[in-house]
RNA sequence: GGCGGAGUGGCCGAGUGGUUCAGGCAAGGGCCUGCAAAGCCCUGUACACGGGUUCGAUUCCCGUCUCCGCCUCCA
């Protein structure tokens, strides 16, 4: 089965072909960088993230676009409320949500434009609009018409006429719903010159521009959380096939994550922020239960479920750290055959982690069964798996392999193991268990297993 | 008011018109182990509520309740 996949714009479920022979294209909204990110930014990241691993990883090139907004309303609220430039505000937060990207695993982008380095290509965009009749200037800001196109609101599945009221009223509108290109600044705020004066980007204009930019007037996915959908993505939607590009093929959009029933937002003071998480938690494991559920299922987030995440990593974690203590390095082979058809299946990672859980057991009986072929030939899938996936155990980004950073620890280990087994070997089980013990508390667990003992660094 | 999503076993979280089960975590029993740990095996008999369709529904239809999101900035 070929990868199939959800597209909002149709509600239903299509074979996914790249509109250009072995490229894919995909653009994703990224950040309106005005403060730290939290864990529903970086779910949205890594679902599409996984995406673009299962498309590299199907043979395709993948280009893939992120853009930044670095200038909003609330960019410049904040800056000024915190007496810093704004520019400087917007980088700040540019790094950390660069930051957070990478500490949980997603390859970067291709390119992550910003909105301020992409005027040019704005004001193009909105004279095609203009001559088009889709758009118009009023008093320094340019607005769309979102009458004058038949096809508004097929995304969100919005009536026009059941629409409540749009964005804030302002004078210059013809219809309270037409939606924002560009606004005109007010003295002190920055601008950038145009033809219908000094002003500064609506949001819903950067994305086309961007996007359109790089990825050519049609490409093939764009993503972003579901509360895009109406307006922004609605809004991009219009003004680029008004103007006659033919824009996204595929819409995807990505779930929340709640916390105590609610979405995640800064107003509501609800907040679980990256940074501090990955300082409690290690990134693996918190990309491990982050990416699990279905990317269009809500994750009410809990500790005590990422707790779970955690064991149900450390598990295939461990199987890894078995296979190759006892039969040397193991390679990353070829995927299951069901965990492609549950990926293929709009991304089913519920199932491919049932399919990854089950060959992990396979393994493990096969090690115990001593038959060390067929535990290191499963273990090779199982790298495979999670190398997709972003998690594989042995990979060098999450890699916990102490002696590499410290051999002095290392040899310290190893040197009590060794008077451990050899008190084992005498039958004195009091001094073994002190050594043992000694190393629990240094949090070092040992394990003892047919090839002689194991150990790794707990937290 | 309009549009959309969701209610599954102790917990997380999939899925399907029908005897065989998602998967994980936790629990109990067993095997293994000097003891542990890890691992393996076994156990739990779930699908919000009320109707209907059907030989048979958790899965389809109708209704009810509850929760959530979007319609204004938002991943």
């Amino acid at each position: 089965m070929a990868l199939h996949l959800y597209d909002t714009a149709t509600r239903d479920v299509r074979e996914f072909r790249p509109a250009r022979g072995a490229t894919a294209s995909m653009y994703v909204c990224g950040a309106t960088v005005q403060g730290i990110p939290h864990i529903g930014h970086v779910r949205g990241a890594l679902n599409y993230d996984v995406l673009r691993r299962w498309l590299l990883h199907n043979g395709l090139d993948v280009l893939m676009v992120r853009n930044v907004t670095d200038i909003d309303d609330k960019i410049l609220a904040k800056a000024a409320d915190a007496g810093r430039p704004w520019w400087e505000w917007a980088a700040t937060h540019e790094r950390a949500f660069e930051d957070a990207y990478t500490a949980l695993g997603c390859l970067p982008p291709s390119i992550a434009p910003r909105a301020t380095g992409h005027v040019t290509q704005m004001i193009e965009l909105m004279q095609r609009l203009i001559d088009a009749g889709h758009a118009y200037a009023a008093g320094g800001d340019v607005y769309f018409s979102v009458t004058s196109f038949d096809d508004y609101g097929v995304l969100s599945g919005q009536r026009l006429d059941e629409m409540q009221q749009g964005e804030t009223q302002a004078e210059g509108k013809r219809d309270p719903r037409d939606f924002t290109l560009w606004k005109s600044s007010k003295p002190g705020e920055p601008s950038w010159p145009t033809p219908w004066g000094e002003g500064r980007p609506g949001w819903h204009l950067e994305c086309s521009a961007m996007a359109t930019t790089y990825l050519g007037p049609e490409f093939d996915i764009h993503g972003g959380g579901v509360d895009l959908v109406f307006p922004h993505h609605e809004n991009e939607r219009a003004q680029s096939r008004a103007a006659g590009d033919g824009f996204a093929r595929f819409w995807l959009h990505n779930a929340w994550v709640t916390l105590s029933g609610e979405k995640m937002s800064k107003s509501l003071g609800n907040v679980v922020a990256i940074p501090e998480m990955v300082r409690r938690y290690r990134a693996v494991e918190l990309r491990y239960y982050l990416i699990q559920p279905h990317y269009r299922s809500t994750i009410e987030y809990s500790d005590a479920a990422l707790s779970e995440a955690a064991q149900g990593y450390r598990r295939i974690e461990q199987f890894l750290r078995r296979v190759s203590g006892a039969s040397g390095e193991v390679r990353a082979g070829k995927v299951a055959a069901e965990f492609a058809a549950a990926l293929d299946d709009d991304l089913g990672t519920p199932q491919a982690f049932a399919v990854l859980h089950n060959t992990v057991r396979d393994g493990n009986a096969a090690l115990d069964g001593g038959d060390a072929a067929k535990s290191v030939e499963l273990a090779e899938t199982v790298r495979a798996m999670t190398e997709v996936l972003g998690l594989d155990p042995l990979s060098e980004r999450w890699a916990e392999r102490a002696g590499t950073e410290s051999q002095a620890l290392a040899d310290l280990v190893d040197g009590m193991l060794a008077a451990r087994q050899r008190a084992r070997a005498e039958r004195d089980f009091a001094t073994a268990d002190i050594i043992r013990d000694q190393l629990t508390n240094a949090g070092i667990a040992v394990e003892d297993t047919p090839n002689g003992p194991l150990w790794t660094v707990r937290d």
